[in-house]
DNA sequence: TTGTAGGCGTTATCAA
DNA sequence: TTGATAACGCCTACAA
C-alpha cells in the first residue's frame, strides 16, 4: 500500500531502527548511512504515517479550532481572516489545523472538545468568541490541555492569550460620533455571555458617561453578530417614537445589517444618522456608505494566538502570556467623517 | 494518562477484547456486559484514542482541504462560507476536517499534499479553484485517493464534482448589461490557469458575439481575485483612451475593488459606468453601490462536495457523479437595476 | 459469550 | 554504529 520505513529498511539491508533515526536526525548514524537512508527516501517516496507516530509519540502536530457557528450558512469575512492567520502560522510551526464547526454553548461543541482532547486528536487547541465565564477555558484547564485565546474569561485561569481593547475602543467609537454631532447613540450588541459583549457595551456606556449623555435603556439592543440580528434590531430602534440618531454595533456584520435598515428607510447615513461597526473587516470598505469601524489586525491576531498555543504546547517559557492590542479607529463616511 | 479501554476492562474485570466489541455495537455480546460497558466507559469519560484507531483501521476518519492563499492576509467570505460548509457536512458525515493554507502551485502546497497522502492523514480531499489542467487531479488520481471537486479539470479524470455553469452566467450578465444600454464592455479576469477563468472569459467573449458586439483586446484585463487586483486593473481601464462604460469582473473581491476605483473617479456607476461580480457572497447587498452578481449557493456547494467525497470514501454506489448548478444574477444597483 | 494474541507503523530502550 | 524488540491503543480472527 503505502511505503514504509520497513520497505526503505529492505531494500537499504537495514534495520528499521536505523532507518528510523536516520530520518529523525539522531547523531548515533553514520553519515554516509544517514545519505543513503534519505536518499531513499526521496526517491520512493516516503512520508511517515502520522497515525502510527502520533500514536507512539503520543502527540499529534495538530491543533483544533472549532467555528463557532451560530446559524447555518452565515458568512464573515472575519472567519475567513481568522483561519488564514491560524492556517499560515500552523504550517509554519509544523503543525496541521483540525477544523470542526459547532454552535457555540451545543452539546455537539462539548463532545467534539471532548472526542479532540480525550482522543488525543490535537496536542492544542484555540479560542476565539471567549465568554465571561467559559466552560471551555475551564474544561482545558482542567484536562491539562494546552489552549490559546482571543479575550480573557474570568475564570481565574492564566492561559496564553490576545486581548483587544475593547472598552477603549468603544469609548474612542462613542466621542469620534458626539464630536460630529450625534447625540442620540444606540448600541445594537451580541449574545450577552460574550465577553466582547460585556466589554464593549461598558465601553460604550462608559463613553457616554464622560459626556455626561442620556443613556436610554432602549437605546441598547441585542443582536447575534449576523447582519440580519443587525437589520432586525435597527429597525425597532427606527421605530422608536424618539429614535437614535446614531447606531454603534458590537461588529461589521451588524453594522452591515443596519446599514441595509438605514437606506430601506431612506434616511441619508453620515448625516441624518451616524452608522459604526468594529472588527475592520477589509468589505467594510466597500458598503454603502464606507462603514466607520474600529479595526483589529484579525490576521496577526490568528497567527499570535497560534504562536503563543505552539510555545506553551512545546513547554517552552513563554515571557509574556497576554498581548494587548489597542485597535484603531477607522473614520468612514457612515459617520460623516 | 487517558481513559483506554485496558482502564475499563480492568474496572469491570473484563477482557479488552470484549470492552471493544462491546463499544462498537458487535452483536456477539451480552446485552448486560454491554451495558455495563457503555455505563462505565461514560462514567470514566472514555473516548477513542483516534491515533490508534486509525492506525489499525488503515484510515482516519478526517477530509482534507488546502485553502489557497495568494497573498497573506487575503479575505474573502467566499472562504468562510465554503468552509463552514464543509465543516458542517463533514460532522454530519462523521469526519473531520483538515485544514491548510498554501499559494496555489507552489512547493509547499505539494509538500502539504504528499505528506497528508502518503502519510495517510486524511482519507480524501476536498478541491476548489481547479486549473484547467490541474496536477493535483492527476496525483490524486494517481495515488488512488478519493477526492471530490468544484469544477470538472479538463485533464479527462472522472472525480465526482460539482459544476457551476459559469459560461452560461456570463453570458447572462453581458445580456443584462447591453439591456441596460451599456455597450463597451470590459472584463477583468483572474490566473488565466484557473478553470472558472477559462469558462467565464469564454461566457463573456459568447455574450458579446452573440449580439455582434465590438471586442477590444484592450477590454479583457487580468486580475488575481483580489479587490487590490480589480482596483488595479481599473485604474487601467478607466485610463484608457476610450474607457469601458461596464466591467464585468470574474469574483465578487474584484468587483469591489473596481467598484472602489470608480468611486474614486467620481463615475456614477450603475449610470455612468455598470459594474458586476459573480459568487454571490453576502456582503455584496452592501457595498457602495449594492453589487450585481451571480449567485452560487457556496454554502451548499461545499456540502455537496463533501457529501459527495463521503460517498466515494466508504466506497458506495454514486448515482449522479457530477451536479451542474445554474447560477442565478442578482440585479442590483450597481448595474442600473 | 468471552478471552488470547497478533499486528497496524513508528520510536525508544537495550544489547551487540 | 547498528539490530532486535517492546511498546503506543485499538481491532479482529481464532480459540476456548
Amino acid at each position: 500500500m503505502s511505503i514504509t520505513i520497513r520497505d526503505i529498511a529492505q531494500k537499504l539491508n537495514l534495520s528499521i531502527a536505523a532507518v528510523s533515526r536516520a530520518l529523525d536526525g539522531y547523531a548515533d548514524i553514520s553519515p554516509e548511512t544517514r545519505e543513503r537512508v534519505i536518499r531513499a527516501a526521496e526517491e520512493m517516496g516516503y512520508a511517515p504515517n502520522r497515525a502510527a507516530r502520533q500514536l507512539r509519540r503520543q502527540k499529534s502536530d495538530t491543533i483544533g479550532y472549532i467555528m463557532p457557528v451560530y446559524s447555518p450558512r452565515f458568512a464573515d469575512s472575519y472567519y475567513s481572516e481568522f483561519i488564514e492567520g491560524m492556517g499560515d502560522e500552523s504550517a509554519k510551526q509544523g503543525f496541521d489545523l483540525l477544523i470542526s464547526t459547532a454552535p457555540p454553548q451545543s452539546k455537539t461543541e462539548q463532545q467534539i472538545y471532548h472526542q479532540w482532547v480525550q482522543g488525543n486528536k490535537v496536542d492544542g487547541l484555540v479560542l476565539n468568541r471567549i465568554c465571561v465565564h467559559d466552560w471551555r477555558v475551564q474544561y482545558l484547564r482542567d484536562q491539562h490541555k494546552p489552549f490559546s485565546g482571543l479575550e480573557h474569561s474570568l475564570d481565574g485561569v492564566d492561559y496564553p492569550r490576545v486581548e483587544v481593547d475593547n472598552f477603549n475602543g468603544f469609548v474612542k467609537l462613542v466621542e469620534h460620533v458626539l464630536q460630529y454631532g450625534f447625540e442620540r447613540i444606540a448600541y445594537i450588541g451580541g449574545p450577552g455571555v460574550l465577553k466582547i459583549q460585556a466589554d464593549r457595551l461598558a465601553g460604550y456606556q462608559a463613553g457616554l458617561a464622560a459626556a455626561g449623555m442620556f443613556q436610554a435603556p432602549d437605546y441598547v439592543c441585542a443582536g447575534d453578530l449576523t447582519s440580519e440580528g443587525g437589520y432586525a434590531a435597527t429597525q425597532v430602534l427606527l421605530s422608536l417614537p424618539k429614535p437614535p440618531n446614531a447606531i454603534l454595533c458590537v461588529n461589521d456584520q451588524t453594522a452591515f445589517g443596519a446599514l441595509h435598515a438605514a437606506n430601506e428607510a431612506d434616511l441619508r447615513i453620515g448625516e441624518q444618522i451616524a452608522i459604526a461597526g468594529f472588527d475592520g473587516v477589509r468589505d467594510a470598505r466597500y458598503s454603502n456608505p464606507p462603514l466607520t469601524t474600529v479595526d483589529q489586525p484579525v490576521y496577526e491576531i490568528a497567527r499570535k494566538l497560534v504562536q503563543m498555543l505552539a510555545v506553551e504546547i512545546r513547554g517552552e517559557p513563554m515571557p509574556e502570556r497576554s498581548v494587548l492590542i489597542e485597535p484603531k479607529l477607522l473614520l468612514r463616511a457612515s459617520t460623516g467623517a
